[in-house]
DNA sequence: TCTTGACTTCAAGTATACTTGAAGTGTTAA
DNA sequence: TTAACACTTCAAGTATACTTGAAGTCAAGA
């Protein structure tokens, strides 16, 4: 199986080497196997659990929650209420924020069709355009 | 013009008073007048300032990133090319998490569908599905 | 072999965004 | 009028997620 270092792994997910320590400190990671000399050895396992934990901290997901997800995951059968519980919440939770998102995407839009004409205004001495939104 | 007190806006918003205060302090908020007494009498301009606090905020903008935004809204003319230029930034910025967002939302999905189906094949003695994904 | 850069641990430091506490004043309903 | 609760300021505290520093070991090319 392939084996990746430290920094193979930093580069491949923008994430610093420190950052892949602490996570490994907090609990994060699957069981980190070091060589003779100490240094880390990551495999295709911590690859996949880094594109989850940076998946589900988009979801909003805290470093805690995520611990508590990775350990019902290694006992699954008998955490499996726990696990698909958890993941129905997530579940709504980044749904929730994808409805606000766009709405927020919206409203950011407007305001760049707002100030371009205000400049438009501006630079040709003409009057101000007026603001229309109902921002929820 | 309808006024509102500090208790009245934190509801509206589900934002402790402390909180008010605290983006007063940060230049967030325009001049907020106070009673005799000195209780702070908020007004519409206020509560638009808090929509538009709320809509940045999602999109990822930080306390110092909102306070120079609307520092240059109070003198536009001097600024509109910082405003616009902040604002297409901003724009650019909501539609990436927009797009990875629906894909993280995708991806939990099929967790929820995994682990579904990984419970139903506990319960009956079935062979366990297997993990299908490529995830971003 | 020597040097340069990457790695290690562990404790302490930092950034951001609030939140809390103390001590006191104001407001309101019974 | 008196209790109960909302409000005030200001400084200090907290939570979360890293980040940095010190001090030392290891790996690879000139």
């Amino acid at each position: 199986m392939k084996t990746y270092k430290i920094k193979e792994i930093s580069e491949m997910f923008e994430l610093p080497s420190s950052t892949l320590r602490y996570y490994e400190s907090e609990g994060l990671l699957p069981e980190v196997p070091k060589s003779l000399s100490g240094q880390r050895i990551y495999n295709n396992e911590h690859i996949e659990r880094l594109k989850c934990i940076n998946c589900f901290k988009r979801t909003g997901m805290t470093i805690s929650q995520l611990r508590k997800f990775f350990m019902y995951e290694t006992d699954e059968a008998a955490h499996i209420d726990e696990i698909i519980s958890l993941l129905k919440d997530q579940e709504q939770i980044v749904n929730q924020k994808l409805v606000q998102l766009q709405n927020d995407s919206t409203h950011v839009h407007h305001k760049v069709e707002y100030y371009s004409a205000i400049k438009y205004a501006l630079k040709n001495n003409l009057p101000m355009p007026l603001w229309k939104d109902e921002e929820e």
